[in-house]
DNA sequence: ATTTAGACCTGTCAGC
DNA sequence: TGCTGACAGGTCTAAA
């Protein structure tokens, strides 16, 4: 799912084309994706309302509201926002039952290439879009949970194969207590060596799950999580209060440059994450442990070893990233 | 007090 | 081909 670089790509897609757009309606395909309030209240509450403003607090996206409202959406796994152009809509007629399989319709334009028309079925087809900057994938459009109308025509879907998404309307005056659990930005100035060295001084849990915790640094999740140890070259297993000075200052550095490269190639894709407009990120070309196992670390050769950390699958290079055992060891 | 299974979900891929 | 198991960007809850 989403981490923060895929989260704040797609806040800044989705502000620079959808500010002062109006909601003027939706459809629930599947109500548990509305977290709060109750679909009715949600469906009446959200009509009419302009889009003020979008950003991003960790993994949450937040679009501002009219009315001193904001939608809180966090895409767990596998959710992604799609913006179809004006005349395009979700496609459910033919095959209500399956989610899986629906698609778009809209005007009839030609593929660029092949100069076809483009029919529902034709899944991986791109088509040339009317007024999007660029094409959109009609399989990135499967498993439509939430359909958002704008009053200019433009259709806002959110899908989420998993269905772990959520959705949620809140006033505004309710922000702060929503996020008062949150750690620092990592990208803000509140996040600095120092703020880092006391959020793990005090736990002696592997560094790989704190940095999973979003207390201690907002929107680090498991591929950034790897990707950061590997370049501060800090093993995944060391407890959290044996960092010393150095190690802090570069694992500081090496979550900033991680999550901005990982923003600059559009997010990492490697199975659902796709833009607004259906694209992938390339940021997958740029992994140098994540689901690299056995595959030669880019920097010493030695095969990326694969673990298990806090259930999730961790990985690292056992040279670059030595224990503190080994590295006594060999001093 | 922390770890750690289990839940929530569907899809894909490797291996038999 | 079809079945089975492992695994996938996250987070919450309950049991050990």
């Amino acid at each position: 799912m989403p981490e923060l670089p895929e989260v704040e790509y797609t806040a800044r897609q989705l502000r620079a084309s959808v500010i002062g757009a109006t909601m003027s309606d939706a459809q629930v395909f599947w109500e548990r994706t509305i977290g709060y309030p109750d679909i009715a209240q949600f469906l009446t509450q959200i009509k009419g309302r302009r889009i003020e403003g979008v950003r991003r607090r960790g993994k949450f996206l937040l679009v501002d509201l009219s009315g001193e409202y904001f939608l809180s959406i966090h895409r767990r796994m596998s959710g992604n926002f799609l913006l179809l152009p004006m005349g395009w809509q979700i496609d459910t007629s033919t095959r209500e039952n399956d989610p899986a399989r629906w698609s778009v319709k809209g005007p009839i334009f030609y593929n660029e290439q092949a100069e076809l028309p483009v029919s529902a079925d034709s899944g991986k087809v791109s088509v040339m879009a009317p007024i999007a900057p660029a094409t959109i994938s009609l399989s990135a459009t499967t498993h439509c949970r939430v359909c958002f109308s704008l009053h200019d025509g433009r259709t806002l879907l959110f899908t989420d194969p998993r269905k772990f998404g959520r959705i949620e309307l809140w006033a505004k005056s309710q922000e702060d207590e929503a996020f008062a659990f949150m750690g620092p930005e990592p990208l803000g100035p509140l996040f600095t060596p120092i703020s880092l060295t006391e959020a793990l001084t005090r736990r002696k849990t592997p560094i790989k799950t704190t940095l999973l915790d979003q207390e201690v640094v907002a929107g680090l999740g498991n591929i950034y999580a790897d990707e950061a140890l590997f370049d501060a070259q800090i093993h995944p297993l060391r407890p959290a209060n044996t960092l010393n000075h150095d190690e802090i200052q570069r694992l500081h550095a090496s979550i900033i440059a991680v999550l901005q490269l990982g923003i600059e190639h559009g997010g990492t894709s490697f199975n659902d994450y796709r833009d607004i407009w259906g694209e992938e990120g390339s940021n997958f070309d740029h992994m140098r442990v994540y689901q690299r196992t056995n595959r030669p670390c880019l920097t010493c050769a030695t095969p990326i070893e694969r673990i298990t950390v806090a259930q999730r699958s961790t990985h690292y290079c056992p040279i670059c990233q030595p224990t503190h055992q080994k590295q006594f060891i060999q001093v």
